[in-house]
DNA sequence: CTGAAAGCGCTAACAA
DNA sequence: TTGTTAGCGCTTTCAG
């Protein structure tokens, strides 16, 4: 493999001749540049970001902190972050935590090590402590899920006002017992979004039972299903659920349809990502849409930005009610 | 961010001596190695890869090249690969091509330049010229799908005598006229599924009918729904199909559950590679399961030898028919 | 067992 | 406009 020494031998130019030619320096005549340009061609070179990432310290690479890689709702979010990342000259490594604090823990290795420079956490689980300690000397961007401590800027949609339009969408529908399958309240999107259902319930007078709130702990199919059979046993059965996630949505909807339940007219179902699947089931599923795309292009942005020293803003995208055939 | 010599300078020792304790070599007198590990610890100091990795030659990462990120069937691959690259200390840049030769220029540049160390391409779509010409010089596997080509070491299923076993599985049901909706058979894994659909039923004697095959372009839901909505009109309607993707098979039992065509009954299902989805379907879908992650693990191992200059083998791994409630 | 020094491949400040 | 040179942070050879 050539190096720029030998591109400069074989130009007869200095390496740092060769070097402006790389980075497209307009200084260089092009009459030497033809020459680099040549030499480079007939020893087929191409520039190592080893040195390059040494010399400039940056390895132009972005870390992506995501739960799981198999919750749909992250793909949209990850193909914006792509994008973007793409358009500035960074790659994107994806990382998996489990939520598993030691895995976390490799990943934030990378960034302490350079081999990162910076990071985008998606993470609902992420140890907030260390990120905030990390963020003092790293730039951090935190995308949907955020902490308020540690002032690491962040992305998001207002989830409160969210599950606020789809509860009221199903009491408008008439229906006066609704469930509410949230995750864990450790989460903030999860006390967030049940502040919205409480609140369009109390402002419709309706009661708010304990015994209507299903907590789990993964946003899985299986505790969709779960919580599903929960309140089917009820006696006094709710008419509507209330899903914070289309994989909980869709667990429920497998299990309606498998007690023969009918999906909207005996229980109306409403989830929350509008993930492709969503669209898929039978009936289809009335959900929340975030704008996802945008929230990744959004979250690189700032990263980028970040990195770069410059100064960024919170922000909060809309999000907008789809209503299809499950409610 | 404190470098290599000032942990040296606090410590009293060379940089020499503080690399050999950062890298675990049992030449360093216990107390020369306390000295250094004390001065570690006071100046915070995480050593950098960059500048390890320009000395060795290497970036500790590995490309994983992937159509496309939305598709269920590779999470569980990413994870075995994930989980053998970090147990070998190296990390996974994870690259969606979109099936766009750009894009995937993009990515293979990064092993050009030496920001990766080698590359898992699970990507039908990969320009197999390019993939050849690239394994020359650096270190490529093969995943899944594969080309004979340029000898690039692969790991595979025996797709056609999968989706043999498959139709036998319909024509021992009682299905005489079974569909088959394939990508396209510029896929290799396309032409053998197709083989085996084909060898199934001229074992049996039955009819192979060009109008009974579909192709796809993607193996998205939404080609599994316009498929089957070509086949319903057909005026002699299979009682069966046999799709080489469950989102085919996903979207199809979407268009069948929309038209109130009852699965099994009037038409039984059958996808291919078993991904979460497939099991939270109504009726639940009946397919063919690959062992992903050892996929991913066999991938993996087989990139790391080669890059450590091993020889490796080709591999092909078992599959399993999983008989659920659409057939 | 430890240290001095070279060098991985590149960029950029400075000089010419 | 181009060249010389130092140096990014690390590992490793060679000497001691």
């Amino acid at each position: 493999m050539a190096n720029i020494n030998e591109v400069a031998k074989l130009a007869g130019v200095s390496v740092a001749t060769v070097s402006r030619v790389l980075n497209g320096q307009d200084v260089v005549t092009p009459k030497t540049r033809l020459k680099v340009e040549d030499a480079i061609k007939k020893l087929n070179y191409e520039p190592s970001m080893l040195g390059r990432n040494l010399r400039n310290s940056e390895s132009r690479v972005l870390l992506v902190l995501i739960p799981s890689i198999s919750n749909p709702f992250y793909f949209e979010i990850i193909k914006g972050i792509e994008a973007t990342a793409l358009d500035y000259n960074y790659n994107i490594l994806l990382c998996e935590t489990d939520s598993n604090p030691e895995r976390e823990n490799i990943y934030f290795d990378l960034v302490r090590k350079k081999m990162a420079d910076g990071i985008i956490s998606m993470d609902p689980a992420v140890n907030i402590d260390t990120l905030k300690s990390l963020s003092e000397k790293h730039s951090i961007i935190q995308c949907s899920e955020y902490s308020t401590e540690g002032n690491i800027p962040y992305v998001t949609i207002d989830n409160e006002d969210a599950a606020y339009r789809a509860v009221k969408h199903l009491i408008k529908l008439g229906h006066q017992k609704i469930a509410l399958f949230n995750s864990n309240e450790k989460y903030l999107y999860a006390r967030q979004r049940k502040e919205g259902y409480i609140k369009a319930l109390k402002e419709f007078n309706l009661p708010v039972k304990e015994e209507y709130m299903i907590y789990t702990d993964q946003l899985g199919f299986d505790n969709g299903s779960q919580a599903t059979k929960k309140i089917m046993n009820l006696k006094d059965r709710p008419t509507a659920i209330f899903a914070v996630s289309d994989l909980l949505a869709i667990g429920a909807l497998k299990e309606l349809n498998s007690a023969g339940v009918n999906v909207p007219d005996e229980m109306a179902l409403i989830g929350f990502d509008n993930i492709d699947f969503s669209n898929m089931t039978h009936p289809t599923l009335t959900t929340i849409a975030q704008p996802m795309y945008q929230m990744g292009t959004v979250a690189a942005s700032m990263l980028i930005n970040k990195i770069n020293g410059k100064h960024v803003e919170n922000t909060v995208l809309n999000h907008e009610l789809l209503i299809r055939e499950s409610t």
